[in-house]
DNA sequence: GTGCACAGGATTGTATGCAATCTGGTTTTG
DNA sequence: CAAAACCAGATTGCATACAATCCTGTGCAC
């Protein structure tokens, strides 16, 4: 059993107590897909199913509206967040810009130690799609990208990672039109392989055609615009 | 009277009713150097000054917390954030990685309606330098800088820039040495006529050295490392 | 049969109360 | 005199109660 000791959550808490357990069993959820888009998420219910007050509830109800993970709507209720085609691109343009030269850092600051935790990893996700459980292999994949940004080292732009991969999530929940795993299966084999060789720039190459490939399988046409009305529709 | 519609608070809220009403509040507060790093945030104290009950403060409070504004110890209560010299580099790294790109996205974006928006506030800011409020051009400065990132239309961006330029706030309260105002005077209006211009690259370049001059007037020098033991120092 | 109005129950927003924790001052001990 | 122990008051964490708001089902009018 490959033990991997990173952030189920994917963000750092800001928050501390059973709040703080709560937003991680709830992230968690998320992540790997058992919690879809859209999900109501009532305060009375989460109470009686975490057995917390409702006080911890709405804190980590607001914890998760925070990371953009849950939207709150004002007398309404909590929902698990629905990006919109929209945000969904403009998560990976950020992504795109930010992730390959923070590959590059961390190829250049490279530890053994660091490299093993990679490794253990890959090594999870194979084990968890191999035991049919493509949900926690779904969250590993994103774990795999936050963990080389932590060891870029550069804490702002790494919670700012954080924050995208933990919004994929829910991109890939509702646009992954492939059936197969999330990420292609050598993707981060290699990745590890450029950064045991310290090899900054194929990193940096390698993550930013990694990420064109998942963007490839997301299914981001646009809707009809809604400008056109009805009556144009009809009359062909 | 020069009036500036944007949001004092920088950062887009997530919270509504009163609780959005009180940060925005304390943002501007803390924005405005009102409220100055490290000062305790008791839960009583503010819900008397505000007469809002304490669940509104707890939940500003979380909040400010996400925005990194505010520290909450646990048990402890909260404090207006310190950043450490650490971070500032950090944050004035990642400005100097998204605001140039977010610029010259402006200029090539650029409205009559915005270019009047980015005069109302360089305006706003100098009626406030001559008012002698300071703390108010302060904000108005680093909004001006926010409105920029809203112009260049790609939200995730912008609610990045947002977050650093809320936390500049507290790394200027701290680091900054010069005696005159943040915002060298030419700098914003040099922008204004690259984005008037339409000139992507002007733009891409003035930010990239007015941001470099707002870092040089920081005084970011390591303290002397704790590593070193006391013996070492007192023995010269 | 359809549309509208209303009522009741469910849920959310917020205030208040109580227990847990911390801090600072005082007393005791060596 | 200095350090440790103790205690009381202040503050924070959290639960619970109540008011406000929303949603859905039912009844009535056309």
């Amino acid at each position: 059993m490959t033990r991997i000791t990173e952030n189920p959550a994917f963000i750092q808490p800001t928050v501390s107590g059973p709040t703080a357990t709560l937003v991680t069993s709830l992230s968690q959820a998320i992540h790997e897909h058992r919690l879809v888009p859209g999900t109501k998420l009532g305060e009375d219910e989460l109470s009686e199913i975490y057995n917390v007050s409702r006080t911890v509830v709405r804190q980590a109800l607001q914890a998760l509206s925070h990371e953009q993970l849950v939207e709150l709507k004002r007398n309404r209720g909590a929902f698990v967040a629905k990006p919109t085609i929209r945000e969904a691109r403009e998560v990976f343009e950020a992504r795109a810009l930010l992730e390959p030269r923070t590959a590059r850092s961390a190829a250049e600051r490279m530890t053994e130690a660091a490299l093993t935790r990679l490794e253990a990893h890959i090594a999870a996700e194979h084990e968890a799609l191999d035991a049919g459980e493509s949900g926690k292999a779904l969250r590993l994949s994103g774990q795999f990208h936050i963990e080389i940004s932590h060891i870029a080292n550069q804490s702002i732009i790494a919670g700012f990672i954080e924050r995208l991969v933990a919004r994929s999530s829910l991109i890939i929940a509702l646009y992954w039109k492939r059936h197969s795993a999330l990420c292609e299966e050598h993707a981060h084999h290699a990745l590890v392989e450029a950064f045991r060789r310290g090899d900054g720039q194929d990193a940096e190459e390698l993550m930013k055609s990694h990420l064109v490939d998942i963007v490839s399988a997301l299914d981001l046409r646009e809707a009809p615009s809604t400008d056109v009305s009805l009556k144009d529709i009809l009359s062909g």
